[in-house]
DNA sequence: CCCGAGATTGACT
DNA sequence: GTCAATCTCGGGA
């Protein structure tokens, strides 16, 4: 099994549930995703190229970085057969650098150090300085898994456009998502 | 447990 | 000026 960039986001972002995902050796599990996509009003490529979301339109496989609500960073994946593609990783099982995630958070509870994408960042210490990185390279490090994962499905959180495409996807039987399915 | 509000900044209308 | 792919804390049931 591999990880295919040239997937359309509604498939990768499935396919993506059960990699491992660390920076500079900190990270765990992918235990959430959501798919947006170019056609897609939720998406921040939907209005066209602009200098936040330039790397929506870059290469497959690179990491497209944002800020949110002025203090918070995202992580997605960009893919697709076509620009403006990308994958968010919404939570993390925590594995590798646990004690320097808890120093990043504040918190020992496991659950709470990477459950929602405002809160991975943090704990992976992700910032503006990864947009546009490719994942298959330091500091990045991107791991298939080796079986097919038990997954969940649902519509996306937090967003008021398309609400109720069913692009969110879970790991079955973790209690490491951001929220319940 | 559930809900509401505040924090804080930059991109876009 | 408005609003956002969020998080945390405090209060009430």
């Amino acid at each position: 099994m591999y990880l295919d960039y040239s997937l359309p986001p509604e498939r990768f972002a499935p396919a993506l549930i059960g990699a491992v995902l660390t920076v500079d050796g900190v990270g765990g599990v992918i235990v959430e995703t959501e798919a947006y996509d170019a056609d897609d009003p939720a998406s921040h490529s939907y209005p066209g190229k602009t200098a936040r979301n330039a790397a929506m339109f870059g290469e497959v496989g690179c990491a497209y970085v944002y800020r949110i609500y002025g203090m918070h960073w995202c992580l997605n994946i960009v893919c697709g057969d076509r620009p403006g593609g990308a994958v968010l990783i919404r939570a993390i099982e925590p594995l590798a650098g646990i004690e320097t995630m808890i120093e990043r958070r504040g918190t020992q509870r496991l659950e709470l150090l990477c459950s929602g994408p405002g809160k991975l960042c943090q704990a992976l210490g992700v910032t503006r300085e990864h947009d546009g990185l490719p994942l298959g390279a330091p500091p990045f490090a991107l791991t298939p898994s080796r079986v097919p994962a038990k997954l969940l499905t649902g519509p996306r959180i937090g967003i008021t456009k398309a609400a109720e495409v069913p692009w969110r996807f879970g790991l079955a039987g973790t209690r490491f998502l951001s929220r319940r399915f």
